[in-house]
RNA sequence: GCCUGGGUGGGGUAAUGGUUAUCCUAAGGGAUUGUGGUUCCCUCGAUCUGGGUUCGAUUCCCGGUCCAGGCCCCA
């Protein structure tokens, strides 16, 4: 028997109306911020990802050659393809550009818990804006969308220039280095590396930053920088909305391309692959010929959250309806299934050639109401209605079991 | 790429170097041709895969694979 491939699941129709209800909700709201969704290839040319994050990524990606000879890879994540998409679209289009995302990625990585080789992804990207509201504002719709899943979470938010200001003499290589070690949380080695490196006079402010947790201490630490102003402005607009937040300057987000803020959200329960979000401020489209372009952005990790979430997502509960009837009423029962769909009942009707007894006795399991159609009620023009659960039943004009039943 | 622990019907399980591999559940059918869920009966259905040891392997050994968890990585 052929089994799927390794990291990748099939989803049961359970599973799926839940996760439909989470990425509606989550559309809908994006939608009110007015962020609006793109779509783009499940494949791009395999450069559009070695500029942005470096040739090291070719081996955790799905990456092959076509027939015509290029180079082609599985996106691994929709930043790159969405700007490269401003880049190639969207350049007339009035600033700030806000546009959502929803869709799957694929990366060649070993499965865990919450970590698949093909996953989902729910982001935004806000290009052309460059303010303390533009960094709010993404961050305030980071909040919004992972409430409104229902997942319990907690956001830390750190500031590039934090670090950066503190490692200014470091060559830039070094300063990367640091900067992985504390993204992997690993400050003793941090210390270590300053100290091997000669810069044991770093380590202690290095601890006295990544342990800030207000600007005060912040700035304390790295003095006032110029970027202080914006940053402060930042957080003075989310404690205004009453967003939650810890301020951690170990935030650093490994990558180059990140320019300012940068956020992260974490999940409990999550085991090691605890992250649920992650984004910032980035600049990109420079590196795809475009202009340069500020953006900000963040992606939700789809399924850790519906990891997290377990079984406590809360469903619309919506009837489910068999209509069950005697070989000489079948036309009639057809029409009324029919009917009942059209006022957006879900029905359904015996498809098995079953005798009367045996179609109860197959709605019993499944259906919440059943709609009985025989000799009686097609000659009546009438329906019975009967209600499984408790097993009483009374025979109505159709209308009213329509409005009985959209009555729920 | 590395480490640890697992893999018996669709799901959950029992047992065993040797005769027909246990039980529960689900599914399908029937008892019951206009009234289901309870009950009773019947049916279907499994030792992950390849090799080795052995008279005989589902059991022991090795490889692979898949699953769970961890490391590396995490755009």
């Amino acid at each position: 028997m052929l089994s799927r491939p390794r990291g990748t699941r099939d989803m049961l129709p359970d599973e799926m109306e839940q996760r439909r209800e989470i990425e509606a909700r989550m559309r809908a709201k994006a939608r009110t911020w007015g962020y609006r969704e793109v779509s783009t290839p499940t494949f791009e040319e395999l450069e559009l990802f070695t500029i942005r994050s470096g040739e090291g990524i070719i081996d955790e990606m799905y990456v092959f050659e076509d027939k015509g000879g290029r180079s082609l890879a599985l996106r691994p994540e929709l930043t790159a393809p969405v700007l490269r998409t401003f880049v190639n679209e969207g350049r007339s289009l009035t600033k700030p550009i806000k546009w959502c995302y929803y869709a799957d990625c694929y990366r060649y990585e070993r499965p865990q818990k919450g970590r698949y080789r093909q996953f989902w992804q729910f982001g935004i990207e806000l290009i052309g804006a460059d303010s303390a509201m533009a960094d709010a504002e993404v961050m305030m719709v980071a909040d919004e969308l992972l409430r409104t899943s229902g997942v319990t979470f907690v956001m830390k938010i750190g500031h590039l220039s934090f670090m950066r200001t503190l490692l200014k003499d470091l060559p830039a290589e070094d300063q990367k280095k640091v900067r992985s070690f504390l993204d992997k949380r690993d400050t003793d080695a941090a210390s270590a590396f300053l100290s091997e490196t000669g810069r044991e006079n770093l380590a202690d402010p290095l601890q006295q930053l990544i342990s800030a947790r207000t600007l005060d201490e912040v700035f304390t630490v790295i003095g006032e920088i110029p970027e202080a102003d914006r940053i402060r402005e930042t957080f003075r607009i989310l404690d205004s909305q009453g967003i939650q937040y810890e301020i951690n300057p170990a935030i650093a987000r490994g990558l180059d391309y990140y320019t300012g803020v940068v956020f992260e959200c974490f999940a409990e329960g999550l085991g090691a692959e605890n992250q649920i979000l992650g984004g910032g401020a980035y600049r990109l489209a420079h590196l795809f010929g475009g202009e340069d372009t500020p953006s900000v952005g963040f992606a939700i990790g789809f399924d850790r959250v519906m990891v997290a979430l377990g079984e406590k997502i809360w469903m619309p509960f919506q009837p489910h309806v068999t209509v069950v009837f005697t070989p000489e009423a079948r036309d009639r029962a057809v029409a009324v299934s029919h009917e009942l769909r059209a006022r957006g009942i879900i029905c359904s009707i015996d498809l098995m050639g079953r005798g009367f007894s045996a179609q109860m006795k197959n709605a019993g399991k499944s259906a919440d109401y059943v709609v009985i159609i025989g000799e009686e009620e097609v000659k009546s023009g009438k329906a019975t209605l009967k209600n499984m659960k408790g097993g009483e039943q009374q025979t109505l004009s159709l209308d009213e079991v329509i409005t009985s039943l959209t009555a729920q």
